[in-house]
DNA sequence: TTGTATGCGTTATCAT
DNA sequence: ATGATAACGCATACAA
C-alpha cells in the first residue's frame, strides 16, 4: 500500500496541507524551517511518492506528452520518436505515442484524443485534415511536416524546392528514363516528378509498391527492372525505398550510378554506409523536432501567444549514387 | 470545458451513478432499456468523454504501459519500440516509454518508477540491479534481453552459443588476426570472443570504441587500422558497430570478406541492404516482445501465476561478410 | 505559519 | 432498476 500525504501528516501531527505546501515547497508558501524538515525525512523514510495521476487530476496539468505519429518502424520516424524523447525527458516531462488512427477520427472537445490526457500534442506527419481544426482540442497541439493546419503552431518542411533540384539534377545529362518510385498515394515529390519529366518531353514512369517495406521494394524493382528493362534514373519517395531498390539492383548486378542514378529521400543515416552512398533529400528533422518542442513548451507557457508557424526547407545531398 | 458524467445526469434529471453505469454497461448491472438509450444519446450528443484520470484514480487501473528502454536511437531497440507499439495498441492500452536512469535509482514501492503510474512494465536490457528485486514493484514487470531478476517474468536471449559459433567461424580457417570491436565496458561476447581466441594460442585485439554510434565507430576503426594494420577478421559487439567498422573499411578501400571477414550482432534489417551482407548473432526479437507482453498480460490478468521465464536462443546468420 | 474545507471526475458500495 | 454517499490522493482558496 502506497503512502500518502495523508499517512505523513498523520505520523507527524499535522495537516496533510502542510505536507502538501512541503513537497511542492513553492517560493511563495511559508513554512518554519522544522517542520518543513521533519516532512521532508518522514517522507523520505515512509518511502512516499506523490502519485501523479491524483497529482494532475487535482492539478490540472498532467506533465505528460503525447506524440502522436505513424510508421515508427521507419528509420525517419523512429528518430523523430527519439529526438522528442530527449526533449520531453530533459524537461521532465513524460511522453506516450499515439497513433493516429484515421478510421476512427478525432474525438474532439477532449482530452481522450490521445488516449491519455496530455498538457500538450507534437502531431507528426498528420495525414489528412479530420473536419475540426486541431485548435478546437483541449491543449496546445503543434503540427509537424506535411500536414497543415492554419490554426496552430507549425513546423513545416518545404520539399519543393529541393525535389525539383534533384530533377533538373537527373536531367541535367539530357533527356533519359527517369522513373519515379513510390507508392501508389501520390504527393507534392509524385507531381513534381511528373511535371519535370514531362516539360522535358519524356513519358512519366512510375515503378509502385505497395508498401514502404525495404523487402518489399527489392523485390518489386528486381520484377520490375527484368520486365521492363532499367531507367537510367530512378527518384525514389524515401530512402527506405531508396535502399530497397539498391538492393534489388544490385542483386541484378546492377551498378550504381554507372547504369542508374539513384536519389532518395529523408536523409536517414542508413543511406551513408552503403558501399555507394545514396543521394537524398534531407530533411531537418532535428531541427524539426528542436524548434517543435521548442513552440509547444512556448505554448503550453502561455496560451495567449501568437500562432507560431515555419517551413523549414529540406537540402538535396548529392553523394555517389547520382554523380557521372 | 469538459462534460462530466454529472452534467449528463443533471440534463437528464438522473444520477451521475446511473451515467457511469450505462457507460461502463456491464453485463451483470441492470438498468431500463429506456434510461441507457437516454443517457446514451446525450452523451453522444453534449460531446462528453470519459476523463481517463479520474477514471484510472478511482478504478485503480490505468490501462498504461510502461516501456523502459535506452538507446531508442539504435534500430534494435527502435524495433523494439515498435513492436510494443503494436501489441500495446492492438489491445486497447496506451504506452508510455521511459528510460532507466541509473543515477536517481529506482524509486521503489509506488508507482512512480515509470514516471507515471501503469499497469504493468516492460524493461528491455536492464543495465543492472537496483539493489531491490523488480517484485517489490506495485504493478507486474516482465524483464526481456540480458538482466536477469529471478523474482519476476523474464525473457532472455542466448547469445552465448551463438558468439561461440561466430569464434570458430572466423578461426576456422586457421590461427589469424580475429579482433574484438565494442565499447570499453565488457560483456559476455566480450569474454567469450577473449575466451576463443586464447584457446587458439592467440593475443587478443581489441577496437574500443567510446559509444555505439556508426559515425564514431568508422572514424575509430579507420584510425585503428592506419595505425595497426587490418586485422583478418573483426567480431563486432553489436551490428552498428560492424555497419560502421563497414564503412571505414571501405573508406580505406579494403575488401570484405577478402581482406577482412565481418561479423556483427543483433540482426537488424539493415545488416542485409549493404553490398556485402553483414553476418550476424541475430536475436529474436519480434518473438521476445511477442512473448513479452504475452507474459505482462497474463500477469496482470492473474498476480498469482506462476513465474513465467524462458531463454531464447539467438542464432548465427552466416552472410558474404565473413564468407571466404 | 498552519489548518479546514472543497473540488477534480470517476468508480464502487451500499442502500432502496 | 436507481440513487446517495463514500472513496481515490492531491491541490488550493480561504480561514485562522
Amino acid at each position: 500500500m502506497p503512502v500518502t500525504i495523508r499517512d505523513i501528516a498523520r505520523q507527524l501531527g499535522v495537516s496533510h496541507t502542510t505536507v502538501s505546501r512541503v513537497l511542492n515547497s513553492k517560493q511563495d508558501t511559508f513554512i518554519s524551517q522544522g517542520t518543513r524538515e521533519r516532512v521532508l525525512t518522514a517522507a523520505q523514510e515512509m518511502g512516499y511518492y506523490p502519485n501523479r495521476l491524483a497529482r494532475a487530476l487535482a492539478g490540472g496539468r498532467t506533465h505528460m506528452i503525447t506524440l502522436w505519429i505513424n510508421e515508427t518502424h521507419a528509420p525517419f520516424y523512429g528518430r523523430m520518436v527519439y529526438y522528442f524523447q530527449q526533449h520531453v525527458w530533459e524537461n521532465n516531462y513524460e511522453m506516450v505515442i499515439s497513433a493516429y488512427s484515421g478510421e476512427t477520427g478525432l474525438l474532439l472537445g477532449s482530452s481522450e484524443v490521445s488516449g491519455w490526457p496530455s498538457d500538450g500534442i507534437i502531431a507528426v506527419d498528420l495525414l489528412r485534415s479530420m473536419g475540426t481544426p486541431l485548435s478546437a482540442l483541449p491543449m496546445p497541439v503543434v503540427t509537424l511536416g506535411v500536414f497543415y493546419d492554419p490554426s496552430v503552431d507549425y513546423v513545416g518542411v518545404d520539399l519543393n524546392a529541393a525535389a525539383t533540384e534533384v530533377m533538373s539534377h537527373l536531367l541535367e545529362p539530357g533527356p533519359r528514363r527517369v522513373a519515379y518510385l513510390g507508392i501508389a498515394e501520390p504527393d507534392q515529390r509524385h507531381s513534381i516528378y511528373t511535371r519535370a519529366v514531362r516539360e522535358a518531353g519524356l513519358e512519366p514512369e512510375y515503378i509502385i509498391v505497395p508498401n514502404g517495406l525495404r523487402a518489399c521494394t527489392r523485390s518489386v524493382v528486381r520484377d520490375y527492372v527484368k520486365a521492363h528493362g532499367c531507367p537510367e534514373a530512378i527518384f525514389c519517395h524515401n530512402d527506405d525505398g531508396a535502399i530497397g531498390a539498391y538492393r534489388g539492383l544490385r542483386d541484378l548486378g546492377i551498378r550504381i550510378p554507372d547504369d542508374v542514378a539513384l536519389v532518395g529521400c529523408d536523409g536517414i543515416e542508413d543511406t551513408e554506409y552503403l558501399d555507394t552512398p545514396i543521394s537524398t533529400v534531407a530533411q531537418p528533422s532535428e531541427e524539426m523536432c528542436r524548434l517543435g518542442w521548442e513552440y509547444l513548451k512556448r505554448r503550453m507557457a502561455d496560451p495567449s501567444l501568437p500562432l507560431q508557424q515555419t517551413v523549414l526547407q529540406a537540402r538535396l545531398v548529392i553523394r555517389e549514387s547520382s554523380r557521372r
